[in-house]
DNA sequence: TATTATAGTTACCCGCGACTAACTTGTCAA
DNA sequence: TTGACAAGTTAGTCGCGGGTAACTATAATA
């Protein structure tokens, strides 16, 4: 699993919240890349079953899709709150934890969660 | 400034503190690139003037040049700093630095810099 | 001196992940 | 019924940053 494929997970996982249904073109527009883009990206993420789609072209995440997108998710979540509280504005938080939670390990991001935990 | 780049002036930087004098054949044996790789590389940062050659080979970093790789170091080393005390094993405090230093904005650097001083 | 080893470069290839252009398909309204 | 729009796919391109093979040039050695 690539960077670039848990970021779409994760956006359809993000979308999931807030429509009923979320189709490749919502995908697109959310994260500002173009239809063929997207569509080749959750070409690949279905013939990994990470993703499931229906016949009307509605996305649904496989488990294990859904696990790496909630993995992805709770990490988005942990960083920016981590930053936000030691003094970073919200954008910059978001944006750092954006990069930050596809890169770092899951040891330190079981320590700075737990971190985050007791100081809270 | 890719993350690529960064990555190869930080490497120059590190091992210049070492030897006397670093050569393209020793940031490739660091890093564990075939010498083309290193001489495209190389090449691009001369040329854009992050980095000087002379006639011997042997390398040495411009002003802008070092400004990046000391900047990229001191963000290693406050990153695995703060990794290692809050109970991250010593590998993995610093391959996790090693990430997150290209990715992380100056602001939420800054932060945590701030944070790591106040409480030591 | 001739040979061999070392450093660097050139040429070419690959995968990744964006892009545009253009096509198909399906739906909805004039 | 037809025309237009919207969603998706296919085909082909690009930059990035790795790789190998093969060449050049310089230096050390038999």
């Amino acid at each position: 699993m690539q960077e670039s494929g848990e970021m779409y997970l994760e956006t359809i996982l993000v979308l999931s919240r807030d429509r009923n249904d979320v189709r490749a073109i919502d995908v697109g527009q959310k994260m500002g890349y173009s239809k063929p883009s997207v569509s080749r990206a959750l070409a690949k993420l279905r013939a990994d079953g990470y993703l499931l789609v229906d016949g009307n072209g509605y996305l649904r995440l496989s488990d294990k899709g859904g696990a790496i997108a909630e993995k992805i998710y709770e990490r988005h979540h942990v960083l920016s709150e981590l930053l936000t509280r030691i003094g970073v504005s919200p954008e910059t938080a978001v944006e750092d934890a954006c990069r930050i939670e596809h890169v770092i390990s899951d040891e330190s991001f079981a320590a700075i969660k737990e971190h985050v935990k007791e100081h809270s």
